[in-house]
DNA sequence: TTAGTTTGTTGGTATATACCAGGAAACGAG
DNA sequence: CTCGTTTCCTGGTATATACCAACAAACTAA
């Protein structure tokens, strides 16, 4: 709050824009660490006070911040600076929730939503089944110290996990197949890609609409090489990084 | 000012705000193939009067739009739909230039520049050499159909492949190492961020500051198990879709 | 025909203003 | 001391206006 930090000057600045040359100055102090990991920025008021700009000025530059990922809003309480990144590595498929855990990171998982369903055609034909087999399908928002990291959505075929859903979510469902219904992973289908979040997955991530994320679809297969598993994770872009390792196949 | 707005209630036109709603109704047109791949769309200006806003309004509804990947703008022409997503298989590390080709689809190769330089420190340290070893550095844009889709970076030891800049370096240096120098490549470790551009490389992408977009590391190794190339592609998001394979290691 | 200029379009930047709704902390009554 | 209300602060939405620089197409002079 009381916070002499801004630089005055400008003088010659010149041909860069004024909401760029604010954008510059609050990006050394997080660099600088004069702003740290979930500090709460100068509101948009307070900048165009100080700054002597326009509110709206003042608002670009935050909005350019947040589009970097280095300042992330919180529904009408104010922007803050964005934690450093947590890394997840796709190539091992082991959950991420048990990994965190080694690393000395607790991650915390709210159970949104569980429940029985049919198949739709679209999970049906990536999981090799018939539309209209059942399904449990849950949503879990998982979040590190408080604040929300990715949300998933899994879709798991009924049939190799009976009663599935009476298993307590809050911990890695995979884990959960192998120990309780012998459901062994062999290899998982993953990909990547960067896109916009539903009204719905922003909500559940406590960002405003619009924003982009990634999103992680992960297809996880059996010893029996048969698909069980459909998942699919949207990130918060700027808290995320994956690592995979690739091997070179000696035929090509 | 001549206007006799505040009558015209918010009666059926509900609660979401107006950006949003023009939003909603653009997105309609290009799910429904109104709008096609690189059409234009109508002008901030044009959006203002037909749709009877303000043109700060039209022009928020255009930005949410850029924001979720559907359209992207080109310096003070216009904006355009964006085309479809072009999947990279981080798994095979066959080279894109490569693969693509034989889709059908071309890829033009700018080279942006090329030099031989010494390393720095973070870049030695992926690298495993000391810093000040010479390396060969290159930046290169690939396009479809003449749109920018990455920009890379790559830093290759220089003592692995003696006058390797004299290659032509529109084509892939993968498969240029591999027959020229003998060098194999037996895997390569990848990250995947995603982050705001540089200046320089939103330029070469041709797209506005800020902008978020997917960085792809790869660090590559030869068949002794010593990584000869750093590369960086900054993607722009929207356009790129990354897909890999995971196996399951089974000592876990 | 060609080279240069003009004109109109585009998005980019910037200001000033207004009102709304949600969160939070201070306040005030029981 | 606790519970509810008030008040202030926050970001979100929206309008109206202004000027700039880059581009493209139309026009114009050589």
């Amino acid at each position: 709050m009381s916070k002499d930090l801004m630089q005055l000057s400008k003088t010659e600045a010149s041909t860069t824009p004024q909401y760029r040359q604010i954008v510059n100055s609050i990006r050394k102090d997080i660099s600088s660490g004069v702003l740290k990991e979930h500090a709460p920025l100068p509101s948009e008021r307070m900048i165009a006070e100080r700054q002597k700009v326009s509110r709206m000025t003042a608002r670009r530059a935050l909005e350019a911040l947040e589009l970097e990922g280095l300042v992330y809003s919180e529904h009408r309480r104010g922007r803050f600076v964005s934690p450093s990144r947590l890394t997840y590595d796709i190539s091992s498929m082991v959950s991420l929730a048990a990994h965190t855990q080694e690393q000395g990171n607790s991650l915390e998982i709210d159970v949104i939503s569980s429940a029985i369903a049919d198949a739709d055609t679209h999970v049906a034909s990536l999981l090799g089944i018939v539309p209209g087999t059942h399904l449990y399908q849950y949503t879990r928002v998982f979040r590190s110290k408080g604040h929300a990291i990715f949300v998933e959505t899994e879709h798991v075929v009924a049939s190799v996990c009976p009663n599935f859903l009476s298993h307590n979510l809050q911990q890695s469902t995979m884990k959960l197949l192998e120990r309780h219904h012998n459901v062994k992973t062999h290899h998982g289908d993953v990909k990547i890609r960067m896109r916009g979040m539903t009204a719905m997955e922003a909500q559940w991530l406590g960002l405003q609409e619009n924003h982009a994320g990634i999103e992680l679809e992960q297809l996880v297969y059996d010893t029996n090489n048969k698909p069980f598993c459909l998942g699919y994770q949207m990130w918060r872009g700027e808290l995320a990084e994956f690592s995979a390792r690739a091997i070179v196949n000696q035929s090509n």
